[in-house]
This record gives structure tokens, C-alpha cells and sequence, in this order.
RNA sequence: GGCCCCAUCGUCUAGCCUGGUCUAGGACGCCAGGUUCUCAUCCUGGAAACCGGGGUUCGAAUCCCCGUGGGGUCACCA
């Protein structure tokens, strides 16, 4: 599992590791003082954004890196809108990545197990660690670091819409004069009473330190913090709580996440100072990493709403459109969804209301880009891109930013994590997408045009049947993603007798010049016919001879068979084009385009 | 608004830490050519950026300060 160190990359001193310098001035690596543990901790309540693929693509590489552990731990604790369903989704999401765990949920994927427990550090729901954490809470509260609290919602609203008018920021302090013993008193006869409550953190009046990775160190004065909540009155712990716990417990080193959580840090460094163990001996603070944010290409913050936002849009665009959602979604159902602008619509009936409404949908969940037919390499080596550079130039002197994920594990380091915000850029992972697609064997592009097909496009492969093979070879350098790959060979999924002829196309190609195309078509027309095997190459063969034999162009004949067969002049090569109508539609095509062109 | 973070072509970035080799390099996109039976692929070329102002220095994209701009965050969500 461990690699060899000299394959290892530099790391900074600030990563909890040595950095040792030798005589030539080169710095090398050393294996941290204890081993590297990462982790990934979605919340489950929905798809995998795509930022958190990102976040997860860097802990996997990281951990890889150092041949550490790679942890998953599902971070449940939000009763209402977490869901069993997510937590799945958000598991088979990672693992098409190709992002897999060493502890964390069980899942079986494509024959082989990933997940389970080695270290014995699980369970790694947080809704099952509930007495854990009550555990270490109410050594809180005997240390007087926690206290009860017993405001009530509204209360809350109204302090802070006071200070608002002051304008102020509210924060929560413990009030002066507090009674420990009292409020002790109080939250045990509330418990007994089945009446709610929450706990809160005692916040240090010292600043707290934050020492970043990425970003460098931060200091945050204590008048900013507040005497934050660790147990809802639910029972659950919030996340500050439970995260901090849970990373001890799992001996997380390095935590990398989006940078939306900066200014959460000093409450998670405030507890791990206030916390300990059983033994007595104190919680560490992990190596921190945050990473730059990922936005929507118009600087838009991408949210997991942009999908529903560009039904909704179109759905209020026009009422046939409405009428059609009606039928779809149901009268109830539309009217919440239409109104809230925070409600989302399920999957399946936003994908099938976008479809008949011709709305493209924003891709932002790893699914969406699964659906789209991105290959997981490309999107990995573009989200890679995204707040990280390997920093190194090809041999041609361009800089290197095509690699796979093993090139990542090899290279990933926090210190060439960058510090700005970027931009999500869809043409230029459709290039990556497209280069990947590529640079595939013939071989290879079919089986995974028949994968993406099997779930999402089974009718494809029905309606081809033998022809699939051909199909292949002229999609795949015609498509830069998966679900284009209708379009090139449309022509060759429809009746033989309903293809339309262009008019402009049948003028150009067909009776302009001499000979004119149908003329040049009728005499193709009988070698077509005769030609013993019908395969792209073997059709290309006899495409040549014919047209050396008469001095023809090549276009003076592929033109016309074009339009014949497609109805236009824009198809694959001509060989692969007449190999996918087939020979029995092909003749017909051109009778047909022979009979009806001919009168025009 | 308070706090925190950030700032190189339209976008992603290299260079910045360890000032000079930067008339700032690459990728995507864009534009113009070329190869090819059309399309796509492929090849060649081009336009395109150091946010502004001070300072330090012989010298600043690189170091410091201020301004401006952008972003994040201010929940019994995570």
C-alpha cells in the first residue's frame, strides 16, 4: 500500500510532516509522523455536487499520495432532510468516479467492494454515533465549556432582528450573571419534562488561530464568535460538534474542504482545545486545506437549484408549457414547487418536464455529467484543474494538464492549491471530454457508448442492432459527449422512405454541373448493388475505383450518395454512411431520391 | 453592514514564496489558413492579460501599504 519514498512529492512543514534538506539543496519527502487519514463528509441530500466531487477527487489523492486512508463518513444529522436514498446516490456517484474509500460505507460496485471498516473507526453514519457524542458533551458540561441554552426559535429571530436594526451582527453569549448550577438544574428538569433545549458552546475570549494550508494563517478576534450550538433540540449534534468529534475519532490529519467553511475553522479549533479524551489526553487539530470555490461559468454561485430555477423559468414562460408540467407533475405539487423557489422537483420528473420542454438542464450533479456521457477521467481531469496545478510542462513545452487520476495520486500536493476562485468552463471540459473520447480504441469508444446506452439510451442499441459496431466508429470522433451520439448517424435511425431531401442540397449536388449528380447516382446505383461485402472499407474501395475509372471527383460522387441517403451533404465518410443505411437501404434510399429528385 | 479570503488573456492557469532570463508561457474558446469526399478529427498561424495608486529597490507581475473590485460567512443546514 505504501509507496516507495522517492516517489513521494514535497510537502510543507506545515502538513504535520518533515521536510528534510539534503547537501544538493534538494528537498525531498518524509512519511508524516503518523499516518495520513482524509475525509470526505457529504451531508445526504442529493445528488454529488459536482464542488463536492472536486473536494473528494483532492482528499482520495491526497490520502493515495501518502498511502494513507481515505475516509467517508455520511454526515446525517440534519433529521429532515437527510435521506438513506442520497447517502447511496452520493456513494455509486463517487465510485464512477472512481473515487473509492478505504473506510466508510460498504458498497458493491461493478464486482468489487468498496468501503468497510479496517481500522475500526466506524460507524460512519453520524445519526448511529449519537451516544458518542453525548459522551464528550457532557464532559463539556461538567467542565462548564458547555451549557444549556432555552431560548426559544422565536426568541432567537427577534434578538437578531434587534441587533439588525442596531445594525449590529447578533451573537449568542452566555448572559452575565449566568448560573451554571441553575441552568443545570433547568435542563435536567426539562429532560425529565420532555421539554426542548440545546446546548451550547462556551466560545474562548481569546482570539483563535487558524492555520491554513492554502491560505496561510488567519487570526479571528473573539468579539466575532459565538457560543455556538453543539446539541439541537432535537437530540442530534450539529455539524461544528460532530465533525470535530468525528475527525479525532477517525484520526483525520488533513482536512481539505471547500473554503465556504473558513470561517467555521476557529469554532472547530476552539473545541478541539476544550475537548479531550477519556484518558485525559487532548484532541489534536488536523492539517486544514481550503480550497477555492467552484461557480457557474456567469459567476453565478452553482447551486444544486439551477436545474429546477431553468424548468421553473420555461415552465412560467408559456401556459402550454404549464399545462404540460400540470400533466407531469400534478396540480399540488406545481403550485408548492412554482412558488418556492427553494423546493426541488425530483429527478425524474424535472428530467422528463425539461425534455418535453426542450429546456437544456444545467449539469452540476456528478450524475448530471454521468447522463451527459462524460467519460469519469476527463471530468476528473478537469475538475482536477479547477483550484490545482501539477505545475510542470510537456516535452513540447506546454504546460501539462491532461492526466489521469494515478498522475494525480503521484502529484497532488497542498502546496500547489490555489488561492482565488474559478469559473466552471464547459467548453473546456467538452474538450477534455472530446480529447478523452479520442484518444479511445475504436474498440474501446463501443464498449463505452454500450455502457452509457444500457442506462440511459437502451433504445439506441435495439434500433442499431448489428449496425452498432459502424455506428461507433463514426460517432466517436463526431461527439464530445456520450448523448450527442445520435446526431451523426440520425440518418441512419429513420425509415428508408422518410428521409427529406434538402432543397438546397438536391439543387447544388444533384442537378447542377456535368454529369449532374443523379446522373452520376443512377450509374453508382448498380455497383452499389453488386458489391460483395458491405463494409465501411470495402465500399471506400469500390467508392475510388468507380470514380478513377472516370476521372470523377471524390465529391462528385459522395455528394450525391449523401444527399440520396441523408438528405443533406453532411454525413460521416461515405463508406461509413452507406454501411450504416445498409445495402437493402441504400438502393432504396436512391431510388427513391432518383423518383423524387429527379421531378425537381 | 461586521468578520474573513482573494485579484495575470473572455475562462482555467504557469510565472510570484527564492525580485532581473517576462518584448508574461500554456490550455479552452475565438479568428484566419491548410489536409480531407461533406462534417468531425488533425495541422499551422493570429488577436487576447500582470485591477488602480503609492512605496521599497539599480530593477517589481513578483516584496510592503492603501484604494477598488470580486467572493465567502454571519442558523437548533452542513
Amino acid at each position: 500500500m505504501r509507496r516507495p519514498a522517492d516517489r513521494w512529492g514535497a510537502i510543507s512543514g506545515g502538513e504535520g510532516s518533515g521536510t528534510a534538506q539534503c547537501q544538493a539543496g534538494l528537498t525531498f519527502r518524509t512519511m508524516p509522523d503518523r499516518p495520513v487519514v482524509t475525509r470526505f463528509a457529504p451531508s445526504p441530500t442529493g445528488h454529488l455536487h459536482i464542488g463536492g466531487a472536486r473536494t473528494a477527487l483532492f482528499c482520495w489523492a491526497y490520502a493515495r499520495h501518502f498511502g494513507g486512508h481515505f475516509v467517508l463518513r455520511i454526515e446525517d444529522t440534519d433529521q429532515k432532510r437527510s435521506s438513506e436514498e442520497a447517502a447511496k446516490g452520493i456513494l455509486e456517484d463517487l465510485a464512477w468516479l472512481g473515487i473509492t474509500w478505504d473506510d466508510g460505507p460498504r458498497l458493491e460496485h461493478e464486482g468489487t467492494l468498496i468501503g468497510g471498516d479496517p481500522r475500526g473507526v466506524g460507524p460512519f453514519y453520524q445519526a448511529q454515533r449519537l451516544e458518542i457524542y453525548q459522551a464528550y458533551l457532557e464532559r463539556l458540561l461538567a467542565a462548564g465549556r458547555a451549557y444549556p441554552a432555552f431560548e426559544t426559535g422565536e426568541e432567537l429571530e427577534r434578538l437578531r432582528a434587534e441587533a439588525q436594526a442596531r445594525k449590529e451582527t447578533y451573537r449568542y453569549r452566555q448572559a452575565e450573571g449566568y448560573d451554571h448550577a441553575q441552568s443545570l438544574a433547568e435542563m435536567r428538569r426539562r429532560e425529565a419534562a420532555g421539554e426542548p433545549y440545546v446546548v451550547r458552546f462556551r466560545m474562548p475570549d481569546t482570539a483563535i488561530h487558524v492555520i491554513d494550508s492554502v491560505l496561510g494563517d488567519i487570526r479571528f478576534d473573539e468579539e466575532h464568535t459565538d457560543d455556538f450550538v453543539l446539541r439541537k433540540a432535537d437530540g442530534f449534534p450539529t455539524y461544528h460538534f460532530a465533525v470535530v468529534i468525528d475527525d479525532e475519532l477517525m484520526g483525520v490529519t488533513h482536512v481539505l474542504r471547500g473554503q465556504e467553511h473558513l470561517n467555521n475553522t476557529p469554532r472547530h479549533v476552539a473545541l478541539q482545545q476544550a475537548l479531550t479524551h477519556e484518558d485525559g489526553s487532548p484532541f489534536r487539530t488536523p492539517v486544514y486545506a481550503h480550497l477555492p470555490l467552484i461557480f457557474n461559468a456567469d459567476g453565478s454561485k452553482m447551486s444544486k437549484r439551477d436545474k429546477d430555477k431553468a424548468v421553473r423559468k420555461a415552465v412560467q414562460a408559456s401556459p402550454d408549457a404549464t399545462a404540460r408540467a400540470l400533466a407531469l407533475a400534478g396540480k399540488d405539487a406545481l403550485d408548492t414547487w412554482l412558488a418556492d423557489k427553494t423546493r426541488q422537483l425530483g429527478t425524474d420528473s424535472l428530467l422528463a418536464l425539461a425534455g418535453d420542454l426542450r429546456v437544456e438542464l444545467p449539469e452540476i450533479d456528478s450524475e448530471d455529467f454521468r447522463r451527459s456521457g462524460y467519460l469519469p477521467g476527463a471530468l476528473c481531469n478537469y475538475l482536477a484543474l479547477l483550484g490545482w496545478n501539477p505545475g510542470a510542462k510537456n516535452d513540447d513545452g506546454t504546460d501539462l494538464e491532461r492526466f489521469d487520476t494515478g498522475f494525480l495520486c503521484d502529484h497532488f500536493s497542498l502546496e500547489r492549491i490555489g488561492k482565488s476562485n474559478s469559473r466552471f468552463d464547459r467548453d473546456k471540459l467538452l474538450a477534455f471530454n472530446q480529447a478523452a473520447l479520442g484518444a479511445l480504441t475504436p474498440d474501446a469508444f463501443e464498449r463505452e457508448l454500450r455502457t452509457w446506452c444500457r442506462r440511459y439510451d437502451p433504445g439506441l442499441p435495439e434500433t442499431l442492432g448489428d449496425r452498432f459496431k459502424a455506428a461507433a466508429r463514426a460517432i466517436q470522433p463526431r461527439v464530445k459527449v456520450l448523448s450527442q451520439c445520435r446526431e451523426p448517424i440520425a440518418f441512419a435511425l429513420i425509415a428508408d422512405d422518410s428521409v427529406v431531401f434538402d432543397e438546397k442540397s438536391v439543387a447544388k449536388v444533384l442537378h447542377k454541373g456535368e454529369p449532374t449528380g443523379l446522373a452520376v447516382l443512377k450509374e453508382f446505383r448498380p455497383i452499389l448493388g453488386g458489391l460483395e461485402s458491405f463494409e465501411p472499407e470495402a465500399i471506400e474501395l469500390a467508392v475510388k475505383a468507380f470514380c478513377e475509372a472516370r476521372s470523377l471527383g471524390m465529391g462528385k460522387l459522395a455528394q450525391p450518395v449523401r444527399v440520396a441517403l441523408t438528405g443533406g451533404t453532411v454525413s460521416p465518410g461515405l463508406g461509413e454512411t452507406i454501411a450504416l443505411v445498409g445495402r437493402a437501404g441504400s438502393l432504396a434510399r436512391i431510388d427513391r431520391c432518383l423518383l423524387v429528385c429527379a421531378a425537381r
